[in-house]
DNA sequence: AATGTATGTTTAATCGATTAAACAAAAAAC
DNA sequence: GTTTTTTGTTTAATCGATTAAACATACATT
């Protein structure tokens, strides 16, 4: 009843050979290894009769690999990061891995469960969009010799390979964007968070204010707990309007805070953009479907995506070869939500 | 430099004893297999001292058992999916199981090699979103015996194990939802597909009219095939604006297929639910961010996939307990975009 | 005939863990 | 003082594949 599987056994014992001659011959070693064309041939018909399966578990304990790569990301549910799953994904099976995928809901704590349940279970590497004071794991891997490429996020101080966007660049223009369309008093929505690419983006965004000579207020700037955003954006944009320099213009740091941000500017009956323009990091289709499409950070995500698997699976043949560290260039796509304001007159 | 794997032996070669009495401590059997005391503490510290880590594939190629579940959905990019992915991810770590995902893009095709590769890295069981025409992968799977549990989608025709959505209902309660509010002319845009889910939907409907006595018009119904659905749909709704009964209210049987119709709707200038009503199947953060909050289909995501999870489970223990077959029901939750028609006098 | 070379196949170790069975020494029973 | 039982430990097979090395022929060369 239950057809158990078949090994090279079965079929070396079903052509009478050794299970070595069927290992070269289904591994195309027939002419390295000289076996006979004759029998060659009969091991790879009872294969196919068979319906030979190799078993990926012997094969990789004997060969070291499993041809598996881990990803960490933050959560498989933010379509930010399932996007680059997908892609992951698709690239990494193009060239013959498969990709197990786990969420550390930005702690550092589950990122590193997620190492260890990975690296016992053998995969040959790792791409990590890394969480806060996670420095200690990215160490660990370093000297263990572990392959992996950081994505998105990374660690200016500690000499990695990763492929990150060039968040201070793309927070600066998203900044000189509103200032251009007449927008004075710009805030910013950011995560609170010492990671380098959070940083970068506050830094980006006061560069741009300073750059324009517009002072900047602390009001302007609000960082929200990962835990708590729904409340604290409430009261950052509360805190925004009420201010002597109330804004007219709001950044959001990335997708999840622009949903939720927006969900509440929407629950005041503020119209974007003639009481608030908008510009968030992260693209999604949520944002295609407002009332009033926002201006986006375009992020290149497949290119992320797939010069992250490019990167790990170079690693993986030469593990010696040179650090890539790339900061991809995020590009504005200008919508109706940060349009030029009117001029007053 | 390169500090290699500690494994069994190198703990028994330090403690120098044989590694059966390593792996009977470290796996808590000291008691069955009566290994000294104190022979017992020196190996766990020398274990903890070498930081020791099993390796996961000798355990399983001995063990035959690998706790890895392969979930096989259409595309993780879809938040839908996403979704179900972490729940799918977390349930099944609660329970010392891996997931690894792989996408179909609803073919027949793609579900049938990642089967094949997930069978050869000897996942436990699957769970699996069918594709149309997968049948005989299912029986393939009956056949060798392999644990699966399908999920959102089954065939009534083939008896398995399998969680979904009573889609019947769901369509039927939309439609009457509808009709209640006052709208006549209701159309439905679905996939072109014989799924099971599908067609239900598309009964449910169908006879949400007929119970109340509305004669179905052709021109209502779109199937859409899923790889030209931009262009479908926007054939489909003109077709249905420009009926002689032109709809005033429409129904998607999926998100991805509100999304993009919504996206149509927003591009012709229609007012929701003023000129066109809607409700939708899935949820989403986007239809929280439309200008009119959309209807839509409550799915109980979290006991799909918790209760996948846990009937996979449960027959990989018992693989010949009886076979579960459940039929969740989902909820409307009625927003603005179908609030009842204003009375015409 | 003796030696060398080419061709074809098997043997056995290996990857890292598990575990039944064998073995040895000490303790208990008669 | 044997025999039996208990306690503690090692041996070796096993999971399914890979592959260096050994082996055994046939054929060629001198």
């Amino acid at each position: 009843m239950n057809k158990k599987k078949v090994s090279l056994k079965d079929i070396a014992e079903k052509a009478q050979v050794s299970t070595a001659l069927v290992s070269y011959v289904l591994n195309g070693k027939e002419k390295e290894s000289r076996v006979g064309h004759e029998i060659a041939v009969k091991i790879k018909q009872i294969a196919k009769e068979l319906n030979y399966q190799p078993n990926y578990l012997a094969k990789s304990l004997r060969s070291g690999k499993t041809q598996t790569i881990g990803l960490i990301i933050a959560d498989i549910s933010n379509p930010f990061f399932a996007n680059i799953a997908r892609i992951v994904e698709d690239e990494a099976k193009k060239n013959g891995y498969t990709v197990i995928i786990g969420s550390s809901d930005e702690t550092a704590e589950k990122s590193w469960d997620l190492i260890t349940v990975f690296l016992n279970r053998q995969v040959d590497g790792f791409i990590i969009v890394s969480s806060e004071n996670s420095e200690e794991q990215i160490h660990y891997l370093i000297e263990r010799n572990v392959p992996f490429v950081l994505l998105d996020r990374h660690f200016p101080e500690i000499p990695t390979d990763f492929v990150s966007l060039n968040s201070f660049k793309a927070a600066y223009d998203a900044g000189s964007h509103l200032i251009r369309g007449g927008y004075k008093n710009i805030g910013l929505i950011a995560y609170q968070s010492q990671l380098f690419h959070m940083q970068e983006r506050i830094r980006g965004y006061r560069f741009s204010l300073e750059d324009h000579r517009i002072p900047f207020r602390p009001e302007w700037l609000k960082e929200v707990g990962f835990n708590t955003i729904e409340e604290e954006i409430k009261v950052g944009i509360d805190d925004m309007l009420a201010s002597e320099y109330a804004v007219d213009a709001l950044i959001f740091a990335t997708y999840r805070l622009a949903i939720t941000g927006l969900k509440y500017i929407n629950s005041l009956g503020l119209k974007v953009p003639e009481d608030l323009a908008i510009v968030s990091f992260g693209q999604a289709e949520a944002f295609d479907l407002y009332y009033c499409p926002i201006t986006y950070v375009l992020q290149p995500m497949h290119e992320l995506g797939k010069t992250a698997v490019e990167i790990l699976i170079q690693k993986l043949k030469k593990p010696d070869s040179e650090k890539k560290q790339i900061l991809m260039e995020a590009k504005l796509m200008a919508r109706d939500s940060s349009r030029p304001k009117a001029p007053v007159r």
